[in-house]
DNA sequence: CGTAGACCATACGGCAGCGTACGGAGGCGG
DNA sequence: CCGCCTCCGTACGCTGCCGTATGGTCTACG
């Protein structure tokens, strides 16, 4: 079992790399040198492990793409109670956007060809895990698709409007869970 | 009173074309050298009417937050009905994220310095706007600027959801109507 | 101990974009 | 007709970034 010395790096390191670099400063920080210099290295190295930046980039946002939102799933899939569940997932994702820059970078860079799939992919992943829930509650499959729809553009707006004014959204827990309550309230409404 | 030629141009014409090359392609195709080739210009010109790139930026967010926002809200504010009124906003604002794409770009820049104090103050106008819509409709103000904003983040949610995944959001008219509909009936229900 | 291969540093070329220097054209008043 | 002021084109330097070429170093392994 070979151990890896430390001043060696891996093509994981770079990708790790560059998904903190993406989380502050967005798609265009994931530069080959600045990240190099930033992890101790030079380009010789990225070279070695990737044959491009696009290449790098991808890597990045798979990573993004299998850790982040199958780990929100399965944590919140493990409370018992269905409305507690769609109650806990929309705390935790709202909670999210606030301390997690990427979710709200990703979502910046749509239209990028290399993030555009991906982001498609998580997205339907996440409406149609939120349309369950909404299943889960009693609702027949096509509506429960188009409140879980609701619900998940009601997360994006908020995201949205966590940036743009963020002095509108109160960060207190509370406050969280007021907006969250009255989301609720509307969209489980028979 | 001089008579402008044509050969001339003015800041204006560097602001609108800034805007367009916005819409087309991000915060990053406002390239000034770019800008001057598609104007039949050259990077003289440009510099004698700017001081540098972020004056031209400034000055093509200038221009949307005066144009854009305020337009719609006047055409909106001639329906009668109050309630018509929040439907007509709602279904002209949605519609406008789809073939406008200038404000979904601005959203995506949302955290560009020149940006974002632009968007806070557009943004607030509107769920201001929006909540007054609220208030005609006998919500008194608290519950109005909530539900304001729980309008105006569906309307975000929606536009992003756009973006992020085209294929989810049917862009026949019907259905962009059923999606208001179903928004409004949630989000005016007492 | 020695060699092959994995890994990396250095150096280089190239491109795109910003900003500056400077000269020239063209209208307009004197 | 002449000079001035406005406006613009041309040429240049600089920086940041991508990608390549090439040789060096370390490690596993025979």
């Amino acid at each position: 079992m070979p151990r890896r010395p430390v001043s060696r790096l891996t093509a994981d390191d770079w990708a790790g790399a560059a998904l903190d670099a993406m989380a502050r400063g967005g798609l265009a920080a994931v530069a080959v040198e600045r990240i190099a210099a930033q992890l101790g290295a030079t380009k010789g190295s990225f070279y070695w492990h990737f044959a491009n930046r696009d290449a790098l980039i991808a890597a990045a946002l798979k990573r993004w793409e299998t850790d982040h939102t199958e780990a929100v799933i399965r944590m919140v899939d493990a409370e018992p109670d269905p409305l507690q569940r769609l109650r806990l997932l929309l705390v935790t994702v709202i909670e999210a956007t606030e301390h997690d820059l990427l979710e709200v970078v990703v979502l910046s860079t749509a239209d990028h060809p290399l993030v555009a799939p991906v982001l498609a992919r998580v997205t339907e992943r996440r409406i149609s895990y939120t349309a369950k829930l909404f299943g889960d509650l009693g609702f027949p499959p096509a509506e429960a698709r188009e409140r879980g729809l609701l619900a998940f553009t009601a997360y994006l707006g908020h995201a949205q409007l966590a940036r743009a004014t963020p002095q509108l959204v109160q960060s207190s827990s509370t406050a969280r869970r007021r907006y969250v309550d009255r989301v609720i309230a509307l969209i489980t409404a028979r």
